[in-house]
DNA sequence: TATACACAACTGTGATCACAGTAATTATAA
DNA sequence: TTATAATTACTGTGATCACAGTTGTGTATA
């Protein structure tokens, strides 16, 4: 995660895609809640540096359905309703579906072991209920499926969806002691892909898709 | 088209919207071509505001891939490469797919009416060469289908495809000539909403959404 | 005539200020 | 003590300027 941050921000040198690069990343783990207000001023001070980058950062991430803001008052991150989370959920299973089904016919055996390795690292984090390690993992891990499908346009909506997921996962994970159904889900998911089942791989990953809606059920 | 630009400038009051509503509208009937360079201050003059708001403007065009910007070096509206436009048509195919098999469960006499009048404009704009007025009905037809899916997240991220793919579509249909088989294409798409069968809606979809790549081989 | 150099025009980026609305807080009145 | 009014602090928006790279053009040199 760090890395694929680092990576954006090398190849864009200026201020505004550094301010946005780490807000993504605050919003995909949860590190802002749903309600929490954000102002341009406010986060200025907190860089070094002057209005400008962050004002322009803030304006994509509202662009983008991350941020809403309304005129002359503060940017807040959304709280979903069931409703538009909903929508949300579905787009990503349309999506990742897709992606999963190209993904099924080129996978290498470097991959499954990184799919197996990220998904060992979520259920460290769940094992110690860190909530934003499990987020940025699980994030790292439907990314992987996105990119074995070298498709740059549908890689950059997937993670569109999961940073305005992600405050909303991180509010109804904030106890993680319900089931990790999604454990023996990823597994499945695995098992499929490195099957070469792009049928299996495609309707398992649809229906992981709606693994986080049942959080709030 | 135009009511909807009207609709939402007038709900965002800000200037920013405006231009950005403008040169939206611009890529996708393919008013702005390929290669074609866009600066903040010439921009500015042409409208009668500082370039403030075109700066903001550029900058998300940009943020969403239908432009282009290096540092200090204009923007610019991408000529995409045939690998670049096939993947933005997979995208759509698999989007507008989901779309079109949710609308063949909800379709309504009247949406019915309203495909079969944008078709008829299609075809008109057709018979005398109006690439810009075919693009743009044929942008309205689409989206009606993604409308009738109910879904916002949806139905903005098929207007960015129809905002990225605008300029190449209208460089390969300068001139007309080529075989309509859209028409057929969309007749069928309309029979068989109307007979409410999903299944079909979305083959006949994602086939259609191919049509584009053909203007290029 | 062709090549290299210098200069001028143009580019996005960031900083800073004024402004007009919004939100919160304090003071005033019942 | 409570409700209402006035004031203060805070918000995004737009304008304008300085800056450092990029692009293009014209000029001088071989």
């Amino acid at each position: 995660m760090i890395n694929e941050n680092m990576k954006f921000v090398s190849i864009t040198l200026n201020l505004s895609a550094k301010v946005y690069a780490d807000l993504r990343l605050k919003l995909i783990i949860g590190d802002l809640k749903p309600g929490e207000t954000l102002s341009i001023r406010t986060l200025a001070e907190g860089y070094d540096h002057g209005s400008m980058p962050v004002r322009e950062a803030l304006r994509q991430l509202s662009s983008e359905g991350a941020l809403v803001g309304e005129a002359k008052k503060a940017y807040r991150v959304p709280d979903l309703s069931p409703n538009e989370a909903a929508k949300l959920f579905y787009v990503r299973a349309a999506l990742e579906g897709a992606s999963a089904e190209i993904a099924a016919k080129t996978v290498e055996q470097t991959d499954i072991e990184y799919l197996r390795l990220l998904s060992s690292k979520m259920d460290e984090a769940w094992s110690i209920n860190n909530a934003g390690k499990f987020l940025e993992n699980n994030f790292l891990f439907h990314s992987h499926i996105y990119a074995m499908a070298k498709n740059s346009v549908l890689e950059k909506m997937a993670e569109n969806l999961y940073i305005r997921t992600g405050p909303w996962l991180s509010k109804g994970i904030k106890s993680l002691s319900r089931s990790n159904a999604w454990e023996k889900s990823h597994d499945g998911i695995i098992n499929a892909l490195d099957a070469r089942d792009s049928v299996m791989a495609r309707r398992l990953i649809e229906e992981d898709s709606s693994w986080g809606k049942q959080l709030y059920q």
